[in-house]
DNA sequence: GATGGGGCTTCCCATAGTGGCAAGGTCAAG
DNA sequence: CTTGACCTTGCCACTATGGGAAGCCCCATC
């Protein structure tokens, strides 16, 4: 099948399809005399994998590492478990970070009149205290998010 | 002063004080004669409210309007609670997905026997399942977080 | 058989925010 | 006057994704 067929069956836009097949995430797709792209069940299968990966919010990275792990048939399944750990506690992390902004930011709306005076603690405090004092390390990259 | 000392009293880098006036956040800096950026205190504490601002997990956009109701004298502050219970919206909104995508993971890695067997719950679901059926309208854009 | 529409190809650009590097000018201390 | 630390601009990189243009291809319909 085409590539916007594979995009259809597997959920992965043709854009990122080609994407993946250039920054080798998948191998490189066959193609018929006139260049076009080829698909079997088996690839997209395989691109079904990845879109579920990302939705669990692996980077492309970790995508790599699960694909990996997937095609190895000796794989340990400690391994995997340590690969999905890891990526819960990169999740756990930001999601703490995340809850300290809002946190942060609801308490200072509470104390705010929202009326038509200009009077406002939320700019008082950004324009004098040290918001996140404990904002040491932190996780920066989780693709996108 | 000059941008690295501007740098060190803010905490915002040379190089972002270079991009924040490139893409119009602050005002152009006045110079030397010899095209040395110059910075004052007032330009410094707006630095540092800007800094805080992205530490609360505000984009640069939503900075520049926040800027601009600070500079305000005749703001509302009914404007900028609002611009901050919608950002807190946003969090929230991308905590419930993280959260969403880290218990999943749990979930599954709990059934993971983690030995050296090859066979393993995660692969089999993310071969398998439809993982995160209810993923319609994520909030794509949080700034890099 | 020609024509049209839709799909495919590659290539370039843009996003947000940040880091890094390189070539060259500048300033201050020794 | 030299040296080293700083400044300047400009360009490239990253992640993951979308948009678009120019040009080729395939199939169905007339």
């Amino acid at each position: 099948m085409n590539i916007g067929d594979a995009a259809k069956a597997s959920g992965v836009s043709a854009k990122m399809i080609r994407y993946y097949e250039e920054t080798g995430l998948i191998p490189p797709a066959a193609r018929t005399e006139a260049g076009y792209r080829i698909y079997s069940d088996q690839d997209v299968h395989m691109l079904r994998f990845i879109r579920r990966a990302r939705d669990l919010g692996f980077s492309v990275d970790g995508i790599r590492e699960l694909l990996g792990l997937w095609r190895d048939r000796d794989r340990h399944s400690a391994d995997v478990k340590r690969l999905a750990l890891a990526h819960v506690a990169d999740l756990r992390q930001k999601i703490r970070e995340l809850e300290d902004m809002a946190t942060t930011l609801e308490t200072l709306a509470a104390c705010c009149h929202g009326n038509d005076r200009p009077d406002c603690p939320i700019l008082s405090e950004l324009e004098t205290a040290s918001v996140l004092p404990a904002k040491k390390g932190a996780v920066r990259k989780l693709n996108g998010m």
